[in-house]
This record gives C-alpha cells, structure tokens and sequence, in this order.
DNA sequence: ATTCCCTCCTGCGCGC
DNA sequence: TGCGCGCAGGAGGGAA
C-alpha cells in the first residue's frame, strides 16, 4: 500500500504515542513475513525504551534501548501493511502479525499479503542505516540532496522508460507506482520517454514536481487507495485530488485529453498523451 | 550494467 | 450465487 507519503505519514502519527515509551512485552504471531521476522526481537524489546521514530525510504526505524542493549525495528508496509494502536483486550483479526504491548495501549501491525518486513539491526541509531535493505538505497527525495544535478546523473545511464526508472530505490527512494504517474504528469513529462534522454530543464521541472507531489500528499494525509487507512484509523485523502493515477478514460484535469493507462515493466502507468511529452 | 519478468501473498471486482 | 481470472501501494532475484 505505502508509498514515502504514507509511511511518513504514519511515522508523524505514531511518534508522538511511542517515544519514551516502555515496551512491555512483543507478540509475534506469524513470523513468515517477505523475510522471516527475527525470533531474538523479543528477548530484546522486552523491557525497551523507545528512544526515536525515524524514517529511511519506505522504512520506520524504531530505536530502541533496553536490558538486551540497543538497536533499531526496522518495519516496511510492503503493498497491504498497516500499524494501528489499540486498546489491550483488542481481539485479534485475521492478518494482525505482530504486536507492541506498551503501557497503556498496543501497536498492531497488520499486513494480509504479507509484503511486508519486520527486521532487527543492533547498535546505535545511526548503525541502522547499515542494515543491508537500507545500505544501498538511493537519496531521499524530500532531503536538500536531491537535486536536479543529482537526478540527472542517475538518469544518465538509464535508458529505458523514466517512469520504471523513477521507482527505482537504488536511485531516489519512496516513489511508488501512484506517485510516479502523478509527478510526471505534474512534470509534464510522458512516462515513456528515455530517462537518460532529458533535458536538464525537464529535470529541474521533475525534481520540483516529486518533491510538490509528495508534499502535497503528506500534507492530505496520505492516500485513501483501497486499504490505506491511519494509525488513529482515519482514511487519507489524496485519491481526491490524484490527477490521473486510476482514471484511465477519464477527463485530463488539465486539458480536454482523457487519461490513458498503459503498462510498464509490469505495473500500470497513467499519463495524459496531450499534456505528457 | 541495465532491463524485464517472475515471485512472494491475500482480497476484490469483474465477466460468465 | 459461485467460480476463475486479472489486478492491486513493493522489491529482490535471476535471466537475457
């Protein structure tokens, strides 16, 4: 389900309920995830303070401190993963795979296609990063680092469609098959055209674009695609305003087009022909 | 090195 | 009503 803007989302809304906060206990009821979930995350946390909620791509890093020593959570959503603080006494549902039993309240992580990770890497916080799915992923496209210079040398090697190439981690994190369609066409750039083929003032139109759309999308609080729902259980809002991700047929807000879908690398790809060039 | 295809898994909407 | 099919926010691995 998430992409960067819903995590991030979700990370705003956990963080003020987490930090400083106590881990009584951790229930692991189903540890086959896309990787097994480590069975030494609960002799560790038992007993844990939780220092920081950050997040790194699509990932939340929970650092954490306690008795067993320190290290950090990492936790990815996949494509259908959900946290949810509830009530103990919360009965369980089909897909809740794990909980954080804090003091007064639990953090249930519930996740049915199971996409999704819950990993452990000890040491500081700062060691986290170290963690093999985080060591080489690419700049965060919300941070001072990604520049137009910066895409454009990505870009440079990349012949193939720009869309397929702007979802690729290793180059810029967090940029999912919704918000690739969208910030293209905000770019005005066609999903089709070669990545290593634009120009630099097209890149500065794209980086500016990213960085809007996936602002814009923060600030309405994440997506309300299907599933997606927050951590308090609010739905999210951006659907509202996508512009042509899940419109195929429909009207270009922009122009009189209608909005065409088409597939790339597997995954669809929305695009309005006449805006997009 | 880059690019595409497949896979992991469950649920949903659609056509028949 | 029910069944089979295709598709769905991700991302890593392997083949070409």
């Amino acid at each position: 389900m998430p992409e960067l803007p819903e995590v991030e989302v979700c990370r705003l809304g956990i963080e003020p309920e987490l930090v400083g906060q106590l881990i009584h206990t951790v229930v692991i009821r189903t540890p086959r995830l896309r990787q097994p979930i480590p069975p030494e995350l609960v002799p560790l946390l038992t007993g844990a303070r939780i220092l920081a909620v950050r997040r790194r791509a699509k990932y939340l890093l929970l650092d954490c401190a306690g008795p067993g020593g320190e290290g950090s959570v990492l936790i990815h959503l996949g494509m259908s993963g959900n946290l949810r603080f509830v009530p103990p006494g919360q009965p369980i549902e089909k897909h809740d795979h794990v909980d954080l039993v804090l003091s007064t309240q639990i953090l249930r992580l519930a996740d049915p296609r199971r996409f999704g990770l819950v990993l452990w890497q000890p040491g500081p916080p700062a060691l986290s990063l170290q963690h093999p799915v985080l060591a080489s992923l690419g700049v965060e496209p919300l941070s001072a680092a990604f520049t137009v210079d910066c895409l454009r040398q990505a870009f440079s090697r990349r012949h193939g469609p720009v869309k397929p190439v702007l979802m690729d981690g290793k180059l810029v994190v967090g940029i999912g098959n919704i918000y690739a369609s969208e910030s293209l066409f905000r770019a005005g750039i066609s999903p089709l055209r070669p990545a290593s083929g634009i120009s630099r003032p097209r890149c500065e139109l794209l980086v500016a674009a990213v960085r809007e759309t996936l602002s814009d999308a923060i600030a309405a609080g994440g997506s309300s695609i299907r599933d997606y729902v927050h951590s308090d259980g609010g739905a999210g809002c951006f659907q509202v305003q996508a512009a042509v991700y899940e419109r195929a047929g429909e009207p270009c807000r922009r122009c009189t087009g209608q909005v065409r879908q088409i597939r790339q690398a597997g995954r669809s790809t929305y695009y309005c022909p006449s805006c997009q060039h």
